[in-house]
DNA sequence: TTAACTGCAAATCCTTTGCAAATCA
DNA sequence: TGATTTGCAAAGGATTTGCAGTTAA
């Protein structure tokens, strides 16, 4: 389905890198995601990969991911979300809890700062 | 005090490179701390300040912090604790604060992983 | 037609590394 | 002296950018 995937024009290239991170649920790097799309598009090039994909983080299609490692990664999933890391296998999964409200709260009233949102990394070995 | 600092041998530039990282708040790049050193050690090379960080990084002597925006810093702070970033100045605040372990049971009774530790990043407007 | 997009390659940025000289123990 | 550490400069890896050609609208 060729639809307009952003505001610009529409290119065969970009529907390709968005469908590909899309599709998994590895938290893909540029790199990883312009070998798949070498799939379907042979002579697509990596700086069209860059491209898009900051283009699609900032239109909020995708979501840029950093972890404690500093690669930088993407992630299909544009809800609201943590990670938890598995620090056996280096695996990450989405989680989506209910408790940035709460933490917030409890750490706005013992700081005093005014955080409106939160970011949460959770570690250990997936069960 | 010329102290021995790690279990290596003692060097100048350590040292200074250590005191520039203790004695600030700021959350600095290698590059700062090079800036920074080189008032003391004019001399000094970048290869240098990149050296020690690690050296000490990896002895437990300074952490290493990677935020959102995927930038390298240093913190002298070697606790456990969590960030605030203002989101108008940038600036990056350590916080303390004994919410870990209730997140922690809460995140694992809810979802089944078996998280041990967890990073927490706060951003609003610093009060 | 023409503005957006592409492939390519070069440039840039940050960090690491090889090496000969200097330094600590 | 011998092992570490240094400064320097070159190498590396990831990402961005300039440009001429291509393509969507």
């Amino acid at each position: 389905m060729k639809e307009k995937v952003v505001g610009q024009r529409y290119s065969r290239q970009r529907e390709e890198i968005l469908r590909v991170v899309r599709e998994t649920e590895s938290h893909p790097t540029a790199d990883w995601v312009y070998e798949q799309v070498r799939k379907t598009l042979p002579h697509v090039s990596l700086g069209t990969v860059y491209r898009n994909l900051n283009l699609l983080a900032d239109e909020g299609l995708v979501q840029r991911v950093i972890l404690d490692d500093g690669v930088v990664r993407f992630d299909g999933n544009t809800h609201h979300h943590h990670h938890f890391i598995c620090t056996k296998t280096g695996k990450i999964y989405d989680v989506a809890l209910p408790l940035d409200r709460e933490v917030l709260a409890q750490f706005n009233a013992q700081t005093g700062f005014k955080a409106t949102h939160i970011k949460i990394e959770f570690y250990g070995e997936k069960e």
